[in-house]
DNA sequence: GGACCGCCTTGACTTAAGTCAAAAAACCGT
DNA sequence: ACGGTTTTTTGACTTAAGTCAAGGCGGTCC
């Protein structure tokens, strides 16, 4: 008879590598949640009792600025975690988390779960990866904002997109347009433009969300130097 | 007789909390380094053979772009480590640092402190929690780079200084102009006028590095909605 | 004291990107 | 296929902030 949660807990790069009475016991302590799409899962302040992982469905971690615009931090599939930075400091969640799809999450506990950690050198080796790996796309962030303009960051994530999916030519956004533009940190308009503009120079070819990577040398130089 | 690394540890927050035993172990470990003012300490994408803690100076931790513009992530003083990022994920420096001052610093060698943190549940628990409050800072700093104009973020500043000082009414800056504008991702001609513009609206007034906070009200608006 | 150097400021100009408004296109459920 | 909603695009305009260039201020080292 299997478990599915177990099986999710199981694939999760965080639990990698745990012996499987390890992976017991934080099936032990998994609760599960499902979510509509649409579902706030947490605020930015709210206190946090424990943290997540997304077994099905897609989740977006976002800012909100005074005046209610947006820019999305993180956009997590299957098997990422989030909101674990609470559970380790400060006690309440730094940003606001949304799901985009029906979800399906894995909620553990904060108390059970540092009663894991204790026990166990290879979780916490674990998760101390996981928020080193957070930390090292945030630098990668910060320096695309502060140091690229809106064209070079469309181009990284175009290049990671292309990595991520395994191809060369041709790339599917997997999130909409508007929030793409909130995710490189500026507006759907400016993002418009831009995709027109480079469809015009060639770099690219768009037809709704399937783009075609014309000229990845030329992506890759607009990438590293954060100008047209 | 006293130990004077043995001290410095004892005070950093990374060990905060050991027991006397363990922070002997930590020391065994701690390999010396003296640097001069303006010395490079390691760069983005050198391989990463452990990480430091500053005994004394000041460090700036910063991404360069391609075209020489500089941004400073952070600078760290006494107490702080810096540089632990690849000793869990990656392997390599996510970004470069430089001493701003003379410093001494504490370095600690990748697989010896693996080693003790797999054997040490609580020295485990604070990592965690050193990285979490870093992931923390950085999703302050990318609200305000995408969500804040200049404004916002020098108000943000100021006081954060004020509180770090604890005073209300004067604060003084740690570094150059310069490097403050880097650090909010500006450059020092608009860090120049804006305050200008903000000692000519009574916000502040300010003599060299020294500067009165004559309306923390207004400050604190600036800084919440990021426009003047 | 005076010349030099780095840091900071000011001015005139350019430009990337945001705002507001409206049209066009894609998407959805019935 | 239809009407209606949402998303995307386009246009005209404004604005924050960067660039380039020139002065000013402040220290310090002979």
């Amino acid at each position: 008879m299997m478990d599915k949660i177990l099986q999710i807990i199981s694939d999760a790069p965080l639990f990698n590598g745990l012996p499987e009475e390890q992976l017991n016991e934080v099936r032990q302590i998994a609760v599960d949640r499902f979510c509509d799409k649409g579902r706030t899962i947490f605020l930015d302040g709210d206190p946090c009792d424990g943290f997540y992982i997304i077994a099905d469905g897609r989740v977006k971690i976002y800012k909100l600025s005074f005046d209610g615009k947006e820019h999305i931090l993180h956009i997590y599939g299957p098997g990422n975690p989030f909101g674990e930075v609470p559970v380790f400091a400060g006690k309440k969640f730094p940003a606001n988390a949304q799901t985009l799809l029906k979800s399906h999450l894995l909620f553990f506990p904060r108390t059970a779960f540092i009663d894991l950690i204790s026990q166990n050198p290879s979780l916490s080796l674990n998760m101390l990866a996981v928020l080193s790996m957070r930390l090292r796309q945030f630098t990668v962030q910060i320096e695309n904002l502060s140091l690229k303009e809106v064209p070079g960051r469309l181009a990284s994530y175009l290049l990671y997109l292309a990595k991520e999916q395994g191809r060369t030519d041709t790339v599917a956004l997997t999130i909409s347009k508007g929030q793409l533009a909130s995710l490189l940190g500026t507006i759907p308009e400016t993002l418009s433009r831009i995709l027109a503009k480079m469809n015009k120079q060639g770099l690219i070819e768009t037809s709704g969300r399937d783009l075609r990577l014309l000229n990845i040398g030329g992506l890759e130089d607009l990438a590293e130097q954060g100008k047209l």
